[in-house]
DNA sequence: AGAAGATCACTTCGATGTTAGGGAGTCAAC
DNA sequence: GTTGACTCCCTAACATCGAAGTGATCTTCT
């Protein structure tokens, strides 16, 4: 009944499973007015104290130009609260605030209930066996992987200048009735 | 030297796991001016002939919105055309144009040469074993996974009228230097 | 036939991902 | 002390995500 990929692709069974998961969660943060990003970022702070924002960005996985609007929206909201180190001014310091700890909990445990329920549903063993291949695939002492060497090729002539193309309605229909 | 999530996020690991390998395709699309989304569109349907929206976006991972404008741009760059199905003007196929097909031509062997080297540096059985697993999760017969129920709460007053708060520099050291 | 309901592609809106580049602060060499 | 390289955070521009809703078309029931 469903369609099914027929050539085999990770990255695409990887964000297929992802979203099997997440599903289960996104209600709860929504229900809060977070999102996924924002919650992790909240997560981590009430962890780790405080944090500079590449650290956000290599623990969350948020590239920089993301977490910028990100953090300024979560100071909007009260949640965080950012400031300079005096003895070095490029650099930022992300707190949360007292409101953002009392977010997290109250919204830690939801988390945390429906994570058993998922647990329950999947069965212990295929979670362990999850979190070991993932390790494996992110901190895996596998060998560096080469890269291929690339034709030289001009990348393809975008034409900015043209009109969007849209789908006509066939007139063979139309015609018809008439 | 790097840091590590303390606690167990599934979702997340699949994010950096999933991020592990896509980074060593995406220069390779990227050299011929097209997205992940696109190629996945190219590569399906080089395989299926026609597709319409719906079935791309079950298969492909893309939801309705993202693909409406995906479609109109690989359209635009000539690499599919679009039609609608005579019998129900509601509808649509989606089919390469000849010269999305000379694309994919061009492109996969690229792709499985890299996929190759991937293969080659993880590990056969590391390949597998991800397969096997991330199967489980997507079509596995695992029960349903229950839904917690959420305590009644009006969502984050947002304050969208407020000025975007930014960092402002301590004038800690600059007073120092006075 | 006619009205209500269901489908499908598309649009809208706010937030995030990606890539490229800018501005300020720090450090070392001159 | 000034220049140049570097680092860090940020902005800009564009594409995609995710939720909600629209318009046109088809289906079903009356």
């Amino acid at each position: 009944m469903q369609s099914r990929i027929s050539y085999r692709n990770l990255p695409q069974l990887f964000l297929k499973a992802r979203e099997e998961l997440i599903c289960h969660f996104r209600p709860i943060l929504n229900h809060f007015g977070l999102t996924e990003q924002q919650w992790r970022i909240l997560r981590v702070l009430s962890e780790r104290e405080q944090l500079e924002p590449w650290e956000i960005c290599d623990i969350c996985q948020i590239l920089s130009p993301s977490l910028a609007g990100v953090l300024a929206r979560m100071d909007d909201l009260g949640v965080i609260s950012r400031s300079r180190v005096p003895e070095d001014q490029r650099r930022v310091i992300v707190r949360l605030s007292p409101r953002g700890s009392e977010l997290v909990e109250e919204i830690a445990p939801l988390i945390q209930a429906q994570y058993r329920k998922l647990e329950e549903a999947l069965g212990r063993e295929l979670i362990d066996e999850l979190y070991s291949v993932l390790d494996k695939v992110i901190t895996g002492p596998h060998a560096p992987v080469e890269r291929i060497t690339l034709p030289a090729r001009s990348p393809a002539p975008a034409t900015p200048t043209e009109k969007r193309k849209r789908v006509p309605r066939s007139a063979a229909r139309t015609a018809a009735k008439q």
